[in-house]
DNA sequence: ATACCTATAAACAGGA
DNA sequence: GTCCTGTTTATAGGTA
């Protein structure tokens, strides 16, 4: 044990030094001699339930977002469906804003309003009447506005729908507490990012990172939007009521609605997460269903942005809407900004999703098994949140395959392999392939995730024999020396960089247990390939059955003690007449250059290797004698003299001869796929 | 309950 | 003797 730790230590401060310089890619195994990136990456210190948290105040904020969007949304389109959109390309109105004023406490903030400006949307002569309309509603909202009922927090980012107290009424509170929530909720969740180093905010920056309006917004955009929202509209009112996700969205400022669900998060729309803004088919409630239901009214109040008139009832609403919001100019340009502050809510739904997806990206929760939690640290709910992420949006993560029971961590999870989460410290790696064994990783996999393993100290949810696979098969030449594993593991996973202590050796385990890893020596050492067929067969060399270490009879002693013979199998099939004729035919069936290292990668290597050993097996009970070592020159790189493959329990499909060999190496993975090979004859038994 | 997989630890041996 | 490499065994947790 001692002298393992030293070993270990030894081996990784060169693994390190080794490594110390440069960046290169994770996947280029072919760097490994060219070092390997430090990857000294401070370990992303987040906390499980931190995660989970924030992943969910991110959701809940959306929800929320998407709420007032479409609120947002649908008012723009009730404008739409009364004005013509003839005149969406007039020139913006010489009243703009007051929606604005929704979003923020200082209505507009200086950061939108120089965004404004910096936009050129409005003339001069717009943004004087703006800046007068904002200090008027400043105004309102010291004078007009009561205060808040004294059990919602003051927020002052909360709506400024002004409301007599006789008027207020559940739906409004409830709408003003959601308001209050999500920006709570963000506020909440910028914190978080912040902590997490995933955010910075400059100083100047508003709480709120509301991105400034009209960013990016050019007329003819403003027209598109235009044209989409209305033709949404037209959509819409034809479509029905279609249920989706965002079911929730008309009846949030309708007073004769009150009992329906406007608020209730839809648990399909954290689940869902898109938001098909001009696919509208949700508003199962609409106005018309509802006569005096109206997205504009509400509470006796005109909802028109910035209007807030009262109005005795829905005839009298009717009558002012088409007075006093009459397809004017004015009109047309607060649609117009109306539009951007749909279109600024779209642009911010689209960055949180987009952080949302980044931090999950980052966390790797990705699974489409929620069962594959059980994990010590696991970031359960981050699991299910990324399923539901990866519902939401099937384009955002890649899919990661996982493999079932994957120990360790965070994992994107795609269809096919490893799975499961936990943060770092987690204790042993414990895991098992579920479904089917050794469902191998595939590049994607570790490649999807490598920047977060390559820099958090996170055990990667693989099992070693699926890594050190990955490790081989991502070799160029498909083969690796056991130290050239090492550092592929420390290269590509902190936690194998610093957690160095025992892995080494399971690495040594694992490539000696299972029967996929195949050791093959050349003059100038010896290194691992891997038999991909053996390792989706998943099988391990069987325990409880001796690999005894026989030197004397032993086949790795033999060749040692005979290498000339192996080197002239394979140099030339003249010298080793115990190969079978089935076994030649098998290799020149399969154009198998025998143990040249370019065939290394060939799954029916590790077959025709058994095949092989066994046949000099054979062949040395007879042959006992040295032949001349008369193999022919090669180069360095052909030079792979398989003087050993790894001595192990011959498998009933090895053991069966000639024909069994022919059936081997043509790839039959499901060839005596079930068949026990404890009850064959072993090797031993020979003894 | 059983078999198997996986990880871990340890002992041992050969070779450089 | 030390270190590396490789094999083997034992043990324990987990899963089907």
């Amino acid at each position: 044990m001692m002298q393992e730790s030293g070993t270990e230590a030894k081996s990784n401060g060169s693994a390190i030094q080794n490594g110390s310089g440069g960046s290169n890619h994770l996947l280029e195994c072919g760097s490994l001699r060219e070092g390997r990136s430090n990857g000294e990456t401070p370990a992303v210190d987040i906390g499980a339930a931190d995660l989970a948290h924030a992943q969910q105040q991110q959701q809940q904020a959306l929800q929320v977002a998407r709420q007032l969007l479409l609120q947002q949304q649908q008012q723009q389109q009730q404008v739409s469906g009364l004005k013509s959109p003839k005149r969406n390309d007039k020139q913006p109105a010489l009243q703009v804003p007051v929606s604005v004023a929704m979003m923020t406490p200082q209505v507009i903030t200086p950061q939108q309003m120089q965004q404004i400006l910096q936009q050129q949307v409005l003339s001069p002569q717009q943004l004087q009447v703006l800046l007068q309309q904002q200090q008027a509603l400043m105004l309102q909202q010291v004078i007009v506005l009561p205060p808040p009922p004294a059990r919602l927090p003051q927020n002052p980012g909360a709506p400024i729908t002004p409301f007599t107290q006789q008027q207020v009424a559940t739906q409004q509170l409830a709408f003003q507490q959601q308001l209050l929530q999500m920006q709570q909720l963000q506020q909440q969740h910028l914190l978080s990012l912040q902590r997490q180093g995933l955010l910075t905010i400059q100083p100047g920056q508003p709480a709120l990172p509301l991105q400034p309006l009209a960013q990016g917004m050019i007329p003819t955009e403003l027209q598109q939007l235009w044209k989409e929202v209305t033709s949404a509209h037209t959509a819409e009112e034809t479509t029905g009521n279609n249920h989706s996700s965002l079911d929730l969205t008309t009846t949030c400022v309708s007073s004769s609605a009150p009992s329906k669900t406007s608020l209730i998060m839809n648990p399909h729309a954290s689940t869902n997460g898109q938001l098909s803004v001009h696919t509208p088919k949700r508003e199962s409630l609409s106005h018309e269903e509802h006569p005096h239901s109206h997205p504009l009214y509400g509470h006796g109040v005109c909802k028109w942005p910035g209007c807030e008139a009262v109005c005795e009832d829905f005839q009298s609403f009717l009558k002012h809407l088409n007075s006093e919001h009459a397809l004017d100019d004015r009109s047309t340009a607060q649609c117009r900004v109306q539009m951007q502050v749909v279109q600024q809510l779209e642009l911010q739904l689209a960055k949180d999703k987009e952080r949302l997806q980044a931090m999950m990206t980052h966390l790797h929760v990705k699974s489409t098994e929620p069962k594959a939690a059980p994990q010590p640290l696991n970031l359960v709910s981050s699991v299910t949140l990324s399923k539901s992420a990866s519902e939401a949006s099937p384009q955002s993560l890649p899919h990661t395959p996982t493999t079932p029971t994957a120990p360790l961590t965070p994992v994107t999870q795609g269809p096919s392999v490893i799975t499961t989460t936990s943060m770092h410290t987690v204790g042993p790696i414990r895991r098992r392939y579920s479904d089917k064994y050794n469902v191998p990783i595939s590049s994607a996999d570790i490649a999807q995730n490598q920047e977060f393993y390559k820099n958090a100290e996170v055990r990667p949810p693989f099992t070693y024999a699926s890594l050190i696979r990955q490790a081989i098969l991502e070799s160029p030449e498909k083969q690796l020396t056991l130290n050239e594993i090492y550092n592929w593991f420390t290269r590509m996973f902190a936690y194998f960089r610093r957690n160095a202590a025992t892995w080494k050796g399971a690495i040594r385990t694992n490539l000696s247990l299972h029967k996929c890893f195949i050791r093959v020596e050349d003059e100038f050492g010896s290194f691992w390939t891997v038999d991909d067929e053996e390792f989706k067969r998943g099988r391990h060399i069987q325990r409880g059955r001796p690999r005894k270490y026989c030197p004397d009879e032993n086949f790795d002693e033999l060749v040692a003690h005979n290498p000339s013979l192996i080197k002239n199998m394979q140099s030339s099939h003249a010298y080793c007449t115990p190969l079978n004729a089935a076994l030649q035919a098998s290799m020149a069936e399969n154009s198998i250059p025998l143990y040249t290292t370019a065939s290394m990668g060939n799954p029916t290597l590790g077959n025709l290797a058994s095949a092989i050993r066994e046949e000099l097996n054979g062949a040395m009970e007879h042959t006992n004698s040295n032949e001349s070592d008369s193999s022919p020159g090669r180069s360095p790189m052909q030079a792979v003299h398989p003087v050993h493959v790894k001595e192990e329990p011959l498998d009933p499909e090895e053991a069966e001869g000639p024909l069994s060999l022919v059936t081997t190496a043509n790839h039959s993975p499901d060839f005596d796929h079930d068949r026990d090979y404890e009850d064959e004859p072993v090797n031993e038994d020979m003894e």
